[in-house]
DNA sequence: TTGCATTTAAGAATAATTCTTACTTAATTA
DNA sequence: TAATTAAGTAAGAATTATTCTTAAATGCAA
């Protein structure tokens, strides 16, 4: 999640649809407000559901579609993943990812110290051009812990 | 690619397949070595291809099951992905990640200062165990460059 | 040598994603 | 406010990726 208040959130959803010729819809309104209120990271269904209750005719390719629409002018992202269906991250900010392997569950944390990393020299030839970096744990939640 | 010579990573395979009560067939061996040999991380299409020369009668469920059972026992592990098709690492050292955006190329690097870190004290309790943890960094390749 | 794991075979099922075509609706802007 | 045009609806199909099913043959390991 993006913790600014939701009202700067619209404000920035409208802002960034307007910078990229895209129309401020009710639907499209809704699947953003729908991904970014997602407690965990939601797949496209995940939302299709969320945003099924307000919009009952919506079609599943739709929110798929504008889900990728959003990502591409970077008001979503998409989380790494080991399995299964693409998670999308409402949060844009750096942070940080802990992963569930029984389970799936991404929680996000952030660091200071790991917003800084750099990669490394010897990638530089390579890869001339870097955007974003993340440092992904994995391990077992509590909940899957108690369950065995 | 993990850099230990061909015959020491044979000898682990049959060493750790036996420790499982798994059999030493010519099949799981030629996947095996496919995806150790393999440069890019894998699919398990890409393995099937590969190891369809030699066995031409092989089917791709064999090769997928196999795939997920050495990953069962950590001859192999599932590298983080964004889209497509599930993408096998035989690299089973602590290592860390460059990813291309355009083309999906993933490179391998080691960094001893990005081995050493440490989840954060506060998801101690949410997640009481921790196995792995990974730097994954985003950019675009010098050939997706010179592309456009 | 024999038991059982494994592979083969072939098809089917499922999940996830994307595309197609045509029609309708509605957000923007001139 | 009317025109333009992006966006949504509809319904189905196609594609890609993965997993399962059943049954028979094979061959590794004790």
């Amino acid at each position: 999640m993006n913790h600014s208040t939701p009202a700067k959130q619209l404000d920035q959803f409208i802002e960034i649809c307007r910078r990229n010729n895209l129309k401020i819809t009710p639907q499209r309104t809704a699947i953003y407000q729908a991904a970014v209120n997602a407690e965990n990271h939601p797949s496209a269904d995940d939302i299709f559901r969320i945003v099924s209750r307000e919009f009952p005719s919506i079609s599943f390719d739709t929110v798929n579609r504008t889900l990728l629409t959003l990502t591409k002018i970077r008001l979503l992202t998409v989380a790494e993943s080991y399995k299964g269906a693409r998670r999308f991250d409402p949060n844009v900010e750096d942070h940080h990812h802990m992963h569930c392997l029984k389970c799936g569950k991404i929680v996000d944390f952030t660091s200071d110290e790991f917003n800084k990393l750099l990669a490394p020299e010897q990638l530089k030839n390579k890869f001339p051009r870097v955007f974003s970096s993340r440092v992904v744990f994995n391990g077992i939640c509590e909940d899957c812990d108690n369950k065995g």
